[in-house]
DNA sequence: ATTGAATGCGAATAAACATTCGCACTACGG
DNA sequence: CCGTAGTGCGAATGTTTATTCGCATTCAAT
């Protein structure tokens, strides 16, 4: 942030660019957030946007910022509720809140992972990913006895990367599929309840060639 | 495509556009991909380039066109090949040919599955999760007595979904992650044999409520 | 060889934005 | 009631791009 705001009117200002940077994305996506239009709507002039934001990114980060806060409070304290439920439960409480949290403000959060491999929101997403990483290893770590809970990095990932992205497809489907919400859900949590409670995969790795060269995302 | 080549070299001109839009893309992304810089890659001019597309656009689609149909040709005849195996070495093969497709041409589909969302390139991935639908049907068609093969609607959105983005996302981390490649297609494919065989999900739908108004996406 | 259609050219046009800058208003400690 | 730091303004600037259009070149059939 350029310079930080010190009178209230100034801070007031600060936060109604974020939010109303917000109620653009989610109107009409990411690609319409431009610095005059968030402006006008929180009914300031451009100049006072660069007066504490450096340049449009940081809005968008202030922007992302907030919303990833929420996200991971939100996690966590479905996680925390949950914690002593079976894994079934737990995944299910977990992803009832993912759901929530996605429809948020009309679905914000949702709009803004579309974008996920632009650095801000990668940044925000990483953050997300691994406070997932976290709450299933502490749910592994209640449960070290009654079940043989074993989320290991791998797994761990899949298991988050799976949910939250089939999440996003799902949403993002304009004709409503052959399926319903329910199903949806139930055939997810019953995915991540048996990846939390299984053991190591059946067969081992087919020997794999060749690393891609992996290219940093142009903007 | 606004009129279609008729002599030699125009037909030669079209798809040297399209390839070095390929190119592009692969080395500074789709933000990267702009209509004149595609026309002098190609050795052409930015105006015989809107001599046969009618906008940057048809020029998007056709190259998707071309990567979907690769993908999809290559998703074909794994499948056929691996149809009379067991569910784990089946997945297994499937999951390997994602990889060798993901990495083809430098990573183009890669980097253009990035952009999902676009309309272009939204609609070459239905295509592909249409087909890969048809693939696990097949498959269960040819071990309706084996297993209990069963792919709902519900259950095939999860596994091609949550296969594909977990693909990506994977591709996409820069700092390489606590876990080898292996383990990570090990975990997939698991993941994918299991929700093939297995039953119908445990527990049953906790009842869920509002639907989120979609948007549809800027661009 | 002639000629009309097909092809190819690339400077010019226009629209969309991010960002700046000089000027004016406001708060508030003294 | 001053003065100055903090705040706010928005037209102007510069850049980046998609797309067009009038002219030049090439093809292929007669």
């Amino acid at each position: 942030m350029r310079k930080k705001p010190i009178q209230q009117r100034a801070r007031v200002l600060v936060s109604s660019l974020v939010d109303a940077a917000g109620d653009i994305v989610v109107e009409d996506g990411l690609d319409a957030l431009t610095t005059v239009r968030v402006a006008e709507r929180a009914g300031v002039s451009v100049g006072s946007l660069y007066q504490y934001f450096q340049n449009k990114d940081e809005l968008i980060a202030a922007l992302i910022e907030q919303v990833d806060s929420d996200l991971i409070a939100t996690v966590d304290r479905v996680a925390m509720d949950a914690l002593a439920a079976d894994p079934q439960t737990f995944a299910r409480a977990l992803l009832n809140a993912a759901f929530d949290a996605f429809e948020a403000r009309n679905g914000l959060a949702y709009e803004l992972l579309k974008h996920w491999h632009r650095l801000d929101i990668g940044r925000g997403l990483y953050r997300f990913e691994q406070r997932m990483l976290e709450v299933l290893r502490a749910y592994a770590l209640a449960h070290i006895r009654d079940h043989q809970v074993d989320p290991s990095p791998a797994r761990a990932f899949v298991v988050i990367n799976s949910v939250v992205f089939t999440l996003l497809r799902y949403l993002s489907l304009d004709a409503p599929p052959l399926f319903r919400r329910d199903e949806l859900l139930a055939e997810m949590a019953a995915m991540a309840a048996r990846l939390l409670v299984a053991g190591s995969p059946a067969a081992q790795g087919t020997g794999r060639r060749k690393v891609p060269g992996r290219r940093s995302p142009g903007r």
